[in-house]
DNA sequence: GCAAGGTC
């Protein structure tokens, strides 16, 4: 009998999944391990009677990291890190030994059936578990198809059972993006990280953090906490002023009135509109209104949202939660607690689910009641295909968890049982009262029914004391009218739960990770967690942002991680090259770091202030009023000397701005530093210089061949540059004007036969056509085409931009100025192919 | 000693 070998990503998918497919008959046993199980039964596969091997890994098989002498941090400099140090894949976890695992389990099978996550990473692994087994797998009779891939949206009998009989396979591109993110995060986080605690240990004795790390994820995460904590100090604060008023209702009782406007930002204002109202007698009631209004019952749980309570409700920080929710869900009492779904599949067992809590000390009345009165249908949710949201999956008491472990249960079980509640409904009243000119509002709140509040009372609509009956007409006496003096008031440090709605919101991190960039940026003493689980940076944390701010904002935008997701999705979309895409995004970095490496004194400038005495050059200007020691002048930012740096951008940029993206403002074409997609962008590189693999104004769409005179530079059409056009090189000072007066001026995807080079296609005005004869239109090659000799300046520009890195061109001894080819003269340098020099620009 | 992503 032939073998089916069946893996899932985790040891719970695969019991699921085989239970679901051997319809409950299986014999399972530990694999060597001790984490795995394997899950043995018999059924048909491809129309034969087979035996069916369902495993599973635990996560990633492989992980990336450098060949080891590129984990000598004093023997290799940081930027070689970027191209030069070779990688290797290395077992993920040696102590689960799963390579050794996997063939044990795999030898001798016929069949393998992938049955990983359905999302990048699932497929990443798909690769990585057939690496291991298809070697010892028996060898399939030639044009047999004997790899598949199971693709399922939910752990359903008719999901699983569907994905079964429609098989399909693994998808290459999909795994491909997630090497080439593994290499960029790698490469990225371990140079700046590398050079930025080498450079700053060796400068600053009194660092409080051993590792100054750097990464695409932990680095915007520490972002957002010191955008707030400059939002704090650059808060001035304002005074306003609101009239109040009161009516007397009856002989004892008086209603608070709320002014229509709001408050005022003028004292003399404020006292205008008192004087309007103060002598009144009497308030007039203008209108009344009555609506029914409803609080919709939660959505159904998944991970960020269990964090966000735990962290606001429970003072649970993310990480203990997760591992709390771990525990118990190993243990049984809830379900898999890593989901980014909110939706219930449609046969999921609701009811079966709430009867286990029928007897519950607590809720039992609540439940009970539900279960006879009928349950709702919780709310349409997302769908992220995962796994069911967090529900509880048996009864558990105080007693028997005890401590964190029953407050976080308590909670889901509290939020599930909400879910299948009702909607909670009150009566919103109003009540609109004239005080001479003037008007003012009360409102209250009265419940009808308390629905899903009744099982999260800490929900529910406050009680408020009822509003007097009365109709349009009617006239109280006025109690009083006063104005308040009041002052706006700074934001606060930003909480946890706040700052994981804006990692989610921005795409930092995964629901599983969230938690470990959190925990990172404590640990690296980069913020500490106040009262209230608010998160206020350290010294060092905002000499880190204000630093990169200075430099390269886009170090610590969030924008950084989904400008590069994007490029990566061109890989699993199959729209782009790999390598291609792989290669531009490290070229990028690479030059971020290379100007990072060349401006960091401006981070130091503001290291300074924290964590060194005052540097003995420069005249102290005065002391601080705050912590006395001398304030020090800084060149580009603000100017307090204690703990206390302000960020020169404050007023211009929002960090959370997703229109911001470059340095420059947008170049038309080459040269003026930033690029207009602003996917990323470098300072001062131009686009003449970006290898993009799909952008219509990149090097790789627009290059035509190598220079004419330097070694290393491509001659490149510059898009923008018509009616005179031109073609420069985006290394050395060499410009050819041509066309000039031409209407369109195109690189055809076709080379030149003779030379390579990237064919023009020039298209000129009727009226202006210099071309021999009525012709309007021409392709050919720049370098050979005899039409095209004529109308072709070789020149040398006045000087290259200075920002370019290699500094101005080189200049040539002979050739400056006017450098006309003479007509039918051979080209002076054949121009090798266009993508042989895009070929050696990558290198 | 470094990243981020899986998971135990």
């Amino acid at each position: 009998m032939k073998t089916v070998l069946m893996v899932a990503e985790k040891p719970s998918l695969a019991q699921s999944i085989a239970k679901i497919l051997s319809r409950g008959s299986m014999s399972s046993h530990k694999g060597l391990n001790g984490a795995c199980s394997v899950h043995e039964y018999t059924g048909t596969f491809a129309g034969q009677p087979v035996r069916f091997k369902m495993t599973s890994v635990c996560g990633h098989v492989m992980t990336l990291d450098f060949l080891g002498k590129y984990n000598k941090w004093d023997k290799v400099d940081p930027a070689e890190l970027f191209s030069q140090a070779p990688t290797e894949k290395k077992e993920a976890n040696p102590k689960l030994n799963m390579v050794k695992f996997l063939q044990v389990e795999g030898r001798g099978c016929d069949y393998i059936v992938l049955w990983l996550d359905c999302d990048k990473e699932g497929e990443n692994i798909c690769f990585e578990v057939l690496d291991a087994v298809l070697p010892v797998m028996n060898k399939a009779p030639s044009g047999e198809k004997t790899v598949f891939r199971a693709r399922f949206s939910s752990i359903t009998d008719t999901d699983i059972c569907s994905a079964m009989a429609r098989l399909g396979e693994p998808d290459h591109n999909e795994a491909l993006s997630v090497d080439a993110r593994q290499e960029l995060d790698l490469r990225i986080g371990c140079a700046f990280t590398r050079f930025q605690t080498k450079y700053f240990q060796g400068k600053y004795g009194d660092l409080d953090s051993s590792l100054i790390s750097f990464g695409p994820c932990q680095t915007p995460t520490l972002g957002f906490c010191v955008e707030r904590h400059d939002k704090i100090q650059s808060f001035k604060p304002e005074t306003y002023w609101v009239l109040q008023a009161k009516v007397n209702t009856d002989k004892d009782r008086s209603l608070l009135l709320d002014w229509d406007r709001v408050r005022v930002f003028d004292r003399e204002i404020a006292q205008m509109f008192l004087n309007l109202t103060k002598l009144e007698k009497e308030a007039q009631v203008e209108a009344t209104g009555k609506k029914e209004k409803a609080k919709q019952r939660p959505l159904a749980l998944n991970t960020v949202e269990m964090l966000r309570v735990a962290s606001s409700s429970l003072g649970m920080g993310p990480q203990h939660a997760m591992q709390t929710a771990e525990r118990l869900y190993t243990q049984g009492y809830i379900s898999y607690p890593r989901t980014e779904t909110t939706h219930y599949p449609e046969n999921f067992d609701l009811k079966g689910s709430l009867r286990q809590q029928a007897n519950h000390p607590y809720w039992a009345d609540t439940v009970k009641r539900l279960l006879a009165e009928g349950i709702n249908r919780p709310r349409k949710g997302h769908d992220a295909g995962d796994h069911p949201p967090i529900t509880p999956m048996r009864s558990a008491t105080e007693a028997e968890l005890g401590g964190d472990a029953w407050r976080l249960y308590e909670y889901i079980t509290r939020h599930f049982i909400a879910t299948v509640s009702h909607d909670c409904k009150y009566l919103q009243s109003t009540i609109s009262f004239r005080i001479g000119p003037e008007l003012f509002t009360c409102s209250g709140r009265t419940v009808i029914s308390p629905g899903f509040t009744e099982i999260m009372p800490w929900q529910s609509v406050p009680l408020e004391e009822s509003l007097p009956t009365c109709q349009r007409g009617d006239t109280f006496p006025v109690g009083e009218v006063k104005v308040l003096e009041k002052q706006t008031s700074p934001p606060d440090y930003l909480t946890e739960a706040e700052l994981i709605t804006l990692m989610e919101k921005h795409g930092i991190g995964t629901d599983a990770s969230i938690p470990v960039h959190i925990n990172n940026i404590c640990q690296r003493n980069y913020v500490t967690v106040e009262s209230g689980r608010r998160l206020k940076p350290t010294n060092l944390g905002i000499v880190l942002v204000h630093g990169y701010y200075k430099i390269d904002a886009e170090l610590v935008l969030p924008t950084i991680r989904s400008a590069v997701e994007k490029q990566l999705n061109l890989i699993a979309q199959g729209k782009a090259d790999y390598r291609q895409v792989l290669g531009h995004t490290l070229d990028v970095f690479k030059r971020k770091f290379h100007y990072f490496v060349d401006s960091i004194a401006g981070m130091d400038e503001l290291m300074e202030v924290s964590f060194s005495p005052l540097a003995a050059t420069g005249k102290p200007l005065s002391r601080c009023g705050k912590c006395h020691r001398f304030m020090k002048y800084i060149q580009v930012g603000g100017s307090k000397g204690c703990d206390l740096t302000l960020p020169h951008w404050a007023s211009t940029l929002s960090s959370v701005d997703p229109g911001f993206g470059g340095t420059g403002s947008g170049p038309r074409g080459q040269g003026a530093g930033g690029c207009h997609r602003a996917p990323l962008s470098l300072p001062g590189m131009g686009c003449n210089e970006c290898t993009h693999p799909s952008c219509q104004h990149s090097l790789s769409l627009l290059g035509i061949g190598q220079c004419v005179e330097c070694e290393s530079g491509v001659l490149v059409l510059d898009p923008t540059s018509g009616p005179k056009w031109k073609v420069a090189c985006n290394k050395c000072n060499v410009v050819a004007h041509c066309f000039e007066n031409a209407h369109r001026v195109r690189v055809s995807a076709d080379t030149c036969n003779v030379c390579e080079a990237a064919l023009l296609d020039v298209d000129f005005n009727k009226a202006k056509s210099p071309l021999p004869g009525d012709e309007t239109q021409h392709m050919g090659c720049v370098f050979c085409d005899p039409v095209f000799q004529e109308l072709v300046e070789l020149k040398h520009a006045a000087s290259c931009h200075p920002m370019h890195r290699g500094g101005p061109g080189r200049r040539q001894g002979r050739g400056r100025g006017r450098a006309r080819r003479p007509p039918g003269k051979p080209n002076p340098r054949r121009p090798k192919d266009k993508m042989s020099a895009l070929a050696a620009y990558f290198v």
